[in-house]
DNA sequence: CTGCTTCGTTGAACCGATTCAGCCAACGGT
DNA sequence: ACCGTTGGCTGAATCGGTTCAACGAAGCAG
């Protein structure tokens, strides 16, 4: 059924070795022959074995995509992102979802080595690092998206989750906030730590107040529900700034239904400027992170190590998140 | 660097072929060579070349997942049911997002066949029949999720949506409005023209007055904009449908913005039950759409196609939406 | 002791591409 | 006329698995 470049050879009257040219470099075959060989391949309607190609030449052109929780717009995006770039490149992105289970992690990374991976890009999380240095005595080259790398053997796109912190509690202050509360994730997360050094960082230089709230896990449910012991909570915060915005969506829903005015009663701030965070009924302000080009940068970073192999110089690169301000934020009435 | 079956063979003093039946059927392997084989792979951590044994077994153990919009958590949740059972069954999920791009579309399509997938999974769009065509040609078996086949030569795992049109006006009318707005997507969506006929013969029944709006794109930008119209309607409208959750979370800002009361001034169902809607600041009343079900049965399906050949017999399998209540719903005052 | 299975193992052929040494014009310089 | 170079093409070897006909040994029946 499926056709061989021996097919398309032999209808095309020439041997296998130039058709294979032809696929890979046609300028090397001339005219005329490159004229059978076309209409032979669209005759037999041709299309070339990946595996096979693969098997021989010793590259997959697969990369590996593997997310924590592919639920969250935040990495649809970077999948979205990382999807485009390997694609206008001619590589295959192979998207994993772990679900924040080290059991599925682990078995994803089985099939991304099966599958002879040329490159990996991943997040990680707390665990997920024994992973990792599996593919690395593998030498494949892995690249970490919303993390730094700490070694300098790997690269990596990341946020600068410190200023991100330091920047909406500076801009809180600004508004005449002196009470927040700040509603952190596990600090085992790097992401989550960072971001409270920041907030307390800046909390120190603009003299205000810090109320630490914690949820297990970053959706929007814990959000609502940590809401309930800010409420209760005796201190006088006027603002509260969440480490993400499923959290502050499930905050701000709290706060609504307990009869609170956002932005007047509370400021609400949230972290990643998902879509849905614009056209939330309050749209929120948010520290906003590129994820989309997070995703592209890091897959065309991966793409030119796998090519340029060992002269290729690895690179952290962070970018600074940027605060976006909505209808959730106002200044403190006096 | 890497090693091959042979490597191992010759390390456990056994014949290739032995290996080969070590992984494929271990139960022909007698138990000393069994371990063997096992000390053998573990010294050498050894990890079979997916590529080669796609290669000559003819049979790739991957299916395509072709979806239009990956941002829509209705599809990144039917993602998640297609990826969790394909690797329960130990196939690999290749996930393509054409971004409602025929071009894109087309490029991963040929992919898809160069990877010579054993199986697609696809939501078919207005376009997209014609790359549809072309798998058909080669004998790849597809099936359609969202969308019923009109041909018995093809499986399909979709919703009933003339029932869930139906259900969301049964449902406003037995809650005394008798004037609705229906915000639709463009018909020539299968899922948005049936619907319609639901919406249509519900109100008949009901005896009540539909409105009809249109959107573009069913994105949350778009219901935010068609909103306007609707306020500005010189109908007496007290109810507002729309084709899907996103577009709801759009018209739902505009209408809070413009001070009105959900569900007071207008009782407002959306389509799909994303996970924003149940903790959007008015918690959206919906149709909700099993979409992990739905991808993960369509998995299986495709997988049993492969596997049984010739002898499987095409379903076409349709699941009736369900109401979800919430607070963005409310009888009519009188 | 012979004939017949069954079980476990062997190793060469094969899947469909890429690679590369080698070949044959044709051309240009001297 | 001779030699070196270049451009275009050839086809066998190869990648790392799976498959399968064939084979030896053991077990059992008659």
């Amino acid at each position: 059924m499926a056709n061989s470049i021996r097919d398309v050879a032999s209808r095309a009257q020439v041997a296998v070795g130039t058709v294979s040219n032809f696929l890979n470099r046609p300028d090397r075959v001339a005219e005329a022959t490159r004229k059978k060989i076309e209409s032979a391949i669209a005759d037999l309607n041709f299309v070339p074995n990946a595996s096979a190609r693969h098997l021989r030449s010793g590259s997959s052109r697969t990369i590996g995509l593997l997310v924590p929780d592919i639920t969250n717009p935040f990495f649809t995006e970077v999948a979205r992102g990382a999807g485009d770039t390997a694609s206008e490149n001619d590589y295959t992105l192979l998207l994993c979802n772990s679900d924040e289970d080290p059991k599925k992690e682990e078995r994803h990374l089985k099939v991304l080595i099966e599958q002879r991976i040329c490159g990996l890009l991943i997040t990680p999380s707390f665990e997920g690092l024994a992973g990792v240095a599996e593919l690395n005595r593998r030498n494949i080259p892995t690249t970490f998206i919303d993390r730094k790398a700490e070694s300098l053997e790997q690269s990596s796109v990341s946020m600068d989750d410190f200023y991100g912190g330091k920047s909406a509690i500076k801009y809180l202050a600004s508004l005449g906030h002196t009470s927040i509360a700040w509603v952190n994730g596990p600090l085992s997360i790097a992401q989550c730590s960072s971001r409270e050094d920041g907030v307390m960082d800046s909390a120190k230089e603009q003299n205000v107040k810090i109320h630490k709230f914690q949820v297990s896990q970053m959706r929007s449910q814990n959000g609502y529900e940590v809401a309930k012991n800010i409420l209760e909570s005796t201190s006088q915060v006027t603002a509260i700034f969440c480490a993400n915005d499923l959290v502050a969506l499930g905050v701000l829903r709290a706060l609504l239904e307990n009869g609170k005015k956002i932005p007047t009663d509370y400021a609400l701030i949230g972290y990643d400027d998902i879509g849905f965070s614009a056209s939330a009924s309050i749209p929120l302000t948010s520290i906003a992170q590129p994820a989309y080009k997070l995703g592209a940068l890091a897959a065309q970073m991966i793409i030119n190590e796998v090519e340029n192999g060992k002269k290729f110089k690895h690179e952290q690169i962070v970018f600074k998140p940027e605060l976006v301000i909505r209808a959730s934020t106002q200044a403190l009435r006096n």
